[in-house]
DNA sequence: CCTAGCGTTGTAAACGTTTACGAAAGTGCG
DNA sequence: CGCACTTTCGTAAACGTTTACAACGCTAGG
């Protein structure tokens, strides 16, 4: 005899009973809820979850897909590592496992999520590296699953999703270089249709146009999001006709090429050229003079994360959660001061 | 009607027959399976997870225990993503997911695992961050539920793991090192009894015992294995007596740690202390001059682990797979030179 | 004293699959 | 024609849980 049977049988009442005081379910004496929670700790009694999940319909698992593609997060794995972390942690105390979904680069995204769906296995999913035009939205929502993306996507309709505010983030950075005088800043994305990378550009966009500054296209550098992408940006850079004075850029391994990059052309970060980043990350803590650049909460961000798709998918009688956009606030350090005076005209 | 019943009825066959044909068991006509398969993949039919694993009391899916408190992997996180990267991969194209099982610092381990066990949604597990010694073994072995481990332990009796060598490399390092001139050479562990750190230690202390070099305590530094950790470890070289000539170091962070701290202490890495270190990672990329160090094909030893694991779990008739060591090669860059002629005595 | 209602518990069906077992039909042989 | 055997298929019982429903004892109100 295994299971919740042993443990009904151990104590002289009925599985439905034990059933009902192990989920909190109404209508059972305290007194014997007390015994039984007493007893399943003292044996060590967990559901078990195939039975569970035959019943319920539910597998208590969200899914998280993540694109294996080297390069396919514009942020860099550490970035996304940190809030698969905080998400894991916040689900673990409900009860709920998260499981990677590695899609690699050979297979068609929608393919992928189309067999993963048919499987069963997972009460939701969780999409990471969204891009402008999302194709994966729209199957989702006529396969009826629920999901939330990890930033947001020009894809039309409602659904969840939560994103850092690097738009303005991205036109604070630009008022800020502007009041110490610079007129020509550039903004350096990862190449690809990733919907970050769009809305960094965008901000600086708008943010320039504000201040009345130049938004050519001899402005914007989109390379592959590596930090041969930021060596490369850094060539063009040192070579352009009328050099920008300083540069916004939005990838980890993009700031730390871009970096090596100028010094090897005998710039220098901050002096030379003012430069802000993506965000602190222990990739770019080595760099001298340290990068000025965004303080997320990649903990919160996950914690709110995982709140959210819990209540999308276990509680639907709660309000739908809302799509949140997290603030993000400017770090100023060394490596952005007022331009250089006597630049080479 | 749903699942495989509404299949059966489509056909007018028994489920039985159904379920036979697509598991590929014997006792059913040629052309009725052909039929059965047909159908099933014109209808998309896929058999329901929660249904199988109930009456098969398997999940089709591996667990990864990995522990949370910060700095508990040596290695750090980026050796550890690489690996699940890899194994993700080659599991689901054996369709069989990897969950990750995250343990996270307050929380007993073995809690933690007993709890995971009873609730049955894995059938086997792995483990990393492997101990010296390591209670999770004999637990797992009693609950006789199938594992690996990634790394050693100094734990007796027969189970399944997959290692780097460590050991050799160490060694390697060494000899390379006494070629040199080297005679003082240090070695920097993280603190902690991480079974890894331990086989480091020990290939060195083969290694230098062999030719004749000193082994004293004076030359071995545990440290926190962060970049502080090896920030501390330059602050004590820098000032030792003696001071090593070169330093083996096994820990991602604190190479980029110590390399920081030898410079703010106006020692060059290579020319004024020797310095190898553990694997050739992003971290390090931006080290001057660049971090002689160990060549690890962590895809390979990813895809190796997924196999193993595999086979262990769903192959009971196949000989059980056999531990492995992999063998590491040794970079020599110019942060390994001979030592300084004229040390201050 | 009867009955309605409440609080608590037991019973049994259901979730979708796999598989042991038996039944039916066909074949070969005495 | 009968028997043994094979091939193929249907039947039904599990797997462990949740939950609708019935049942029981008790109290209170008429």
């Amino acid at each position: 005899m295994t299971g919740i049977r042993a443990l009904a049988d151990s104590l002289n009442i009925s599985i439905g009973t034990v059933s009902r005081a192990l989920n909190n379910k109404p209508g059972v004496n305290e007194e014997t809820r007390a015994r039984v929670l007493e007893m399943a700790l003292r044996t060590g009694y967990v559901a078990n979850a195939a039975g569970r999940n035959l019943r319920k319909g539910m597998t208590q698992t969200i899914g998280l897909m993540m694109g294996t593609g080297h390069g396919a997060t514009a942020g860099g794995d550490n970035f996304f590592m940190a809030v698969t972390d905080a998400m894991q942690k916040a689900m673990q105390t409900e009860g709920v496992d998260l499981v990677l979904l590695p899609c690699h680069s050979e297979m068609d995204p929608l393919d992928f999520l189309r067999r993963t769906l048919t499987r069963g296995t997972i009460d939701g999913i969780i999409l990471t590296a969204t891009k402008v035009q999302d194709p994966r939205i729209a199957l989702l929502r006529d396969a009826r699953m629920p999901f939330m993306t990890l930033g947001r996507s020009a894809t039309p309709g409602d659904y969840l999703w939560m994103d850092l505010d690097f738009e303005s983030a991205a036109g604070q950075a630009v008022a800020h270089l502007a009041e110490l005088g610079h007129r020509r800043i550039a903004v350096g994305i990862p190449a690809g249709d990733a919907n970050l990378s769009q809305l960094y550009r965008h901000g600086w966009k708008r943010a320039m146009t504000e201040l009345g500054l130049p938004t050519g296209d001899d402005l914007i550098f989109a390379e592959n999001g590596s930090e041969e992408g930021g060596a490369l940006v850094a060539a063009q850079v040192v070579k352009a006709a009328d050099r920008p004075t300083a540069m916004l850029m939005c990838s980890e391994p993009m700031i730390s090429g871009f970096y090596g990059g100028l010094i090897n052309n005998g710039l220098r970060p901050g002096p030379d050229i003012s430069v802000i980043g993506f965000r602190q990350s222990p990739l770019l803590r080595h760099l001298a003079p340290p990068i000025s650049c965004f303080d997320i909460n990649l903990d919160q961000l996950g914690q709110r994360m995982a709140h959210a798709i819990l209540t999308l998918v276990y509680e639907p009688s709660a309000p739908d959660p809302q799509p949140e956009i997290m603030p993000i606030s400017f770090i100023v350090t060394a490596s952005v001061q007022p331009p250089a005076k006597s630049a080479a005209t």
